[in-house]
DNA sequence: AAGGTATGTCATAGA
DNA sequence: TTTCTATGACATACC
């Protein structure tokens, strides 16, 4: 779209739409009146259109087209419309370009809320009347799809990206796109149609396209490839993230005071995120108020760490662990960043990594990656283990662990399970150097103190212990169990592994089995004496703990399935009660062309019957010398009888006929 | 008690 | 060959 200014400076933006050869071809032929079928009267002008694509601009339109079967219609537009206003208007309805000047802004806007050409967005108004208008813009005045944006900004032209003003009139471009999209009567591709919020706009890339997919079943699409580092599945899966936040973002601006969060500090990471939302500027991870990418990348963490400060651990901090894995992101419970005093004391949820990249910054962390990367198969171990962590605590507070001198022992030195809870939310940020000191212990810490992780962990442990949310605390329910039999399946499970551990005096943690890489892992076996029994013992732990993990990942993704292919119905049902209706429509008007023609074939039959009588009686009156010279007229035939046409006549024939059917005797009484 | 659901485990195929 | 992953099938616990 264009802006013009008084000053006479255009900011551009060459929608993909625009580029669409359909809507130029229609807007050629608007100038070219070819195939208009509209003529619309505003003041003392005229314009020509095609009816179809205003009707499918304007409500108003819409309802003045609509059962009118005339060649060409004439629509007068009320006396509020204006030329000014108006011409914006349908120039923006065949090209998605509109002109707009402070001028004419107003009077454009009132034009298309008379008319009711919906979707030009207010927010566009808003902001364009605002950026006309206001000597400063606010970014809070002007209520924008972060999401969007951030997608855009990966796509939009480097000279808009650098221009800070573009980028709210990139967000206005966004709606002027999603409006076309959404209001084209032709059919673009799909490519071209959905240009913002598509959370796979790296799929335009050049990657399979499954946007006629569901968001879901891209993400099975997807999900079956190799996920590992893939960023366009944690695009998608991010997005996800972030569209299930915005829906259940319900929060008024201007409350993201994160220190008010919860009085209780039981802070649920999805109230975390809403704090971070507008009313109308959902987006968890963007804080609107930043317009820098760098100043995001710094400030994004510590926004979420400013949040979590001070909190215990609580169910809440628990379960948004599992939302996250409900979003499909590979979120993690966190430690907490190793501040100057560290004495943090908190277990924090974070975002994870993809929601960076995903708001269109490409921030990448080498140590981060060589973090994360292992595959995410071993961060959901990690993760899964983290859960079960809470409930290994229990054990080991109820003094099952304690008669595992060598387990106790590693857990007090070297801490085995306590590490890979504690990746920093610092150290997933900003480059660090001292990545694998210490790492051996945790495939996904590598980088923390031990000692200093397990003494705040120790903390939590305690907080966690004298925490008011207890009882929905997962290693106060634990606690509280103090039995045994309440474990379920699973702890049963854990439970027996343990015991067995014991028996066969593995000396290292279950969890280290389960979590390593396969080169650590076999390092390990390699630096320790391991007998047969232990060697069989720890292969089965590590093969059933990585097969529960599978078993985990592979029911999500037929769940997911599922999902994808009822959405796939409703869609195709959709598409089928459309192909309907229109089959319907096209039969009605194939009948009326068949009426039509019936109807002009009679007239064509009655005529030539005349025509054949008039001969008829030419003849029977003895003048059958039809020749060349003959006219029409001489014989009395309808004036519109030209001379071909009479030719055209098998006279002789038709004598015949008449000799026969009338034993020569005169037609006239045939 | 029966049925549905969730989860872990095993067997197996394929990479 | 070994290891890992995905998945069907089965068992078990729970509601």
């Amino acid at each position: 779209m264009s802006l013009n200014n008084t000053r006479g400076s255009v900011y551009t933006y060459q929608s993909s739409v625009h580029s669409s050869h359909v809507l130029l071809c229609l807007n050629e032929q608007r100038q070219r009146d070819v195939l208009c079928d509209v003529t619309i009267v505003v003041e003392d002008r005229r314009f020509r259109a095609h009816r179809s694509l205003v009707a499918a601009c304007s409500d108003y339109f819409h309802s003045r087209v609509t059962g009118q079967s005339e060649a060409d219609l004439v629509i007068t537009l009320p006396t509020e419309v204006t030329v000014k206003g108006f011409d914006p208007l349908l120039e923006f309805a065949y090209t998605a370009k509109p002109l707009l000047t402070n001028e004419i802004v107003l009077e454009v806007c009132s034009c298309a809320e008379i008319l009711g050409f919906h979707n030009l967005e207010k927010t566009c108004f808003n902001f364009i009347i605002a950026k006309f208008f206001e000597s400063r813009t606010d970014p809070q005045d002007s209520p924008r799809k972060l999401c969007c944006k951030t997608k855009c900004w990966k796509s939009k032209p480097q000279a808009i990206q650098e221009d800070s003003l573009s980028l709210n009139i990139d967000d206005v471009g966004v709606e002027f796109l999603d409006y076309v999209s959404q209001r084209s009567i032709v059919s673009l591709p799909k490519s071209e149609k959905d240009p913002s919020c598509s959370p796979n706009c790296s799929e335009r890339d050049g990657q399979a396209d499954y946007s006629s997919l569901c968001p879901k079943y891209r993400k099975f699409q997807l999900a079956c490839g190799k996920d590992e580092c893939n960023p366009s599945l944690q695009d998608i899966q991010t997005q996800q993230f972030l569209q299930t936040q915005n829906e259940t973002c319900n929060l008024t601006d201007g409350n993201t005071d994160e220190g008010k969060g919860n009085p209780t500090g039981n802070i649920d990471t999805e109230s975390k995120m809403g704090e971070h939302c507008e009313s109308e500027t959902c987006h968890p991870c963007v804080p609107h108020v930043l317009e820098d990418p760098s100043v995001f990348c710094v400030l994004q963490p510590s926004l979420i760490c400013s949040q979590s400060h001070g909190s215990t651990l609580n169910t809440s901090d628990h379960c948004s662990l599992n939302a996250l894995e409900m979003y499909g992101v590979a979120g993690s419970v966190e430690g907490s960043a190793p501040e100057s005093d560290g004495n943090e004391k908190t277990i924090e949820t974070v975002l994870p990594e993809p929601s960076i990249s995903n708001c269109g910054f490409e921030v990448q962390d080498d140590n981060q990656t060589a973090c994360t990367g292992r595959s995410s198969v071993e961060r959901e171990v990690a993760e899964h283990l983290a859960k079960g962590f809470w409930r290994e605590l229990n054990t080991r507070q109820e003094g099952s662990f304690d008669t595992v001198p060598g387990s106790l022992q590693q857990s007090s030195e070297k801490t085995p399970e306590c590490p890979w809870l504690s990746i920093s939310i610092s150290e997933m940020y900003e480059p660090r150097s001292d990545f694998a000191v210490g790492a051996t212990d945790c495939p996904f810490l590598s980088n923390l103190e031990s000692d200093g992780c397990c003494g705040r962990f120790e903390e939590q442990r305690t907080e966690c212990d004298q925490g008011s949310q207890q009882e929905k605390s997962p290693c106060i329910s634990s606690v509280n169990s103090g039995d045994e039999s309440d474990f379920d399946t699973e702890g049963d499970s854990e439970s027996y592994t343990r015991e067995r551990a014991r028996e066969v005096k593995l000396p290292f943690s279950v969890e280290k089995i389960a979590s390593l890489t396969r080169n650590d892992f076999q390092q390990m076996l390699k630096n320790h004496n391991l007998t047969q029994e232990q060697l069989d013992f720890i292969h089965d732990v590590r093969r059933r703990s990585k097969n529960r993990i599978a078993a985990q990942r592979c029911r999500k993704r037929k769940l997911d399935c599922i999902q994808n292919l009822e959405c796939e119905i409703d869609k195709l049902r959709n598409e089928k009660d459309k192909l309907m209706h229109e089959k319907n429509k096209l039969k009605m008007s194939k009948d009326e062309t068949w009426q039509n023609l019936s109807s002009l074939y009679q007239k064509v039959t009655q005529d030539s019957l005349h025509l054949q009588v008039a001969v008829c009686q030419v003849l029977v009156e003895g003048d059958y010398r039809a020749g060349p010279g003959l006219k029409a007229g001489k014989v009395g035939l309808p004036a519109q009888w030209d001379h071909s046409a009479f030719m055209a006549i098998d006279f002789k024939a038709t004598w015949s006929t008449v000799q026969c059917s009338t034993g020569r005797k005169s037609v006239s009484s045939c």
